[in-house]
DNA sequence: AGCCAATGTAGGCGTCGCCAACAATGCTGT
DNA sequence: ACAGCATTGTTGGCGACGCCTACATTGGCT
């Protein structure tokens, strides 16, 4: 039984597994997500995969290489979900950045832990080049929603990050209180909506 | 010299130290400040205060256990600097409300790490009730700020929680950013400004 | 004075991350 | 076709950690 599990990540194979890289990385965010990232060891994601102890190390040269990794697959899937959002809809900034909150916020819910990683503070300065370049792929995002707000008069004035900053705030801190789960208790669908038209109200033109 | 280290903490005394709880509390304070909570073992914080490697689990029965108690005097300070932050103030609710702001990014700024591990504690299955209570001693001064300002009409009607939660939201959500280092880089004083600006608009009256 | 609960010590267990030495595999150029 | 080599995986070992149990010292209470 365990056996079959294994099969799941890794081919019936001998020696070489073929993309072990890969079935780490997914099993890695599996653990993450059932059993939070205290659970997570290199040791027993190899037993996992049926593969020997150390044989981890030859795609990640620590722990710490296999969380990087793992965070930047996080942000390619926000940054994709955040472009999904947006495609099909009207020009309307009030409407764009709706749809964007609420991807944002949905891909809190469903990846609060690997969120978690993707902005705690101890990346490699080396690794901290891909991460700072997906972190942008996706914040470019906002960026162009908020300078085309302001293009179309529905945003006030001001330079980006005197405009956006609070609006990623609000959006980052709601998301981050709801996946932690930290607001009240009934509060759910109603509250991001309150959100959302706060945020509109505070960055509306004067 | 760690004998000089050491000494800070334990008395020169044998045997029973006196007061070892509080000791490990403010050296595992100190270390998670300095070299951050990967690197709090409560071995080593044992060989700090010279003392054997069991003896902190007369004091706290697992290392959680520490942390829990290390989250609960966060949120003390936390709740006492927010307090402070109130006093001698005029009733109107822009100006306390940006004191409170500053007070808490203040906080996060100078206390980034415990923090975060405040947030990522009551998340856990039974966050016990003293750490319950204590977030709740703080978060009542924020209630209580929101029903004085609509009492006094510079904040829109709703319930506690539609004005509360994005307010909160967007102050968590900045302390955070600013905290992990996450904001663009000269973006400092002005940006707090624009921040509390943005929470007023947004939370004005109609 | 004597006893007991609280506090600290000593040693051991299993797991972890990391390292070094060795083994199997498959790609490359000739 | 095949020899050589880089890649990938294995084995074993090291020190550190959290936690447990058994034992030692102490100070306060009766």
């Amino acid at each position: 039984m365990p056996d079959t599990l294994a099969r799941m990540y890794t081919r019936p194979r001998s020696y070489h597994h073929g993309d072990l890289r890969a079935a780490l990385l997914t099993r890695a965010e599996e653990t993450l997500r059932e059993k939070g990232p205290a659970a997570l060891s290199l040791r027993e994601l190899a037993r996992d995969l049926g593969v020997s102890h150390a044989a981890p190390s030859r795609h990640f040269k620590d722990k710490q290489a296999l969380l990087d990794a793992l965070a930047l697959t996080g942000f390619d899937r926000l940054a994709t979900a955040l472009k999904a959002s947006q495609e099909g809809l009207g020009e309307s900034f009030a409407e764009r950045l709706d749809a964007m909150v609420r991807a944002y916020v949905g891909f809190a819910l469903g990846n609060a832990v690997l969120l978690d990683l993707m902005y705690s503070i101890k990346h490699d300065p080396e690794a901290s080049e891909a991460l700072v370049a997906a972190t942008e792929r996706w914040s470019d995002l906002l960026v162009e929603l908020i300078v085309e707000g302001q293009r179309r008069g529905e945003l006030r004035a001001g330079t980006t990050e005197s405009v956006g900053v609070p609006i990623f705030a609000t959006l980052h801190g709601y998301a981050n209180l709801a996946a932690t789960g930290m607001l009240p208790p009934d509060t759910d669908e109603r509250a991001l909506d309150d959100v959302i038209a706060f945020i509109l109200r505070g960055a509306a033109p004067e």
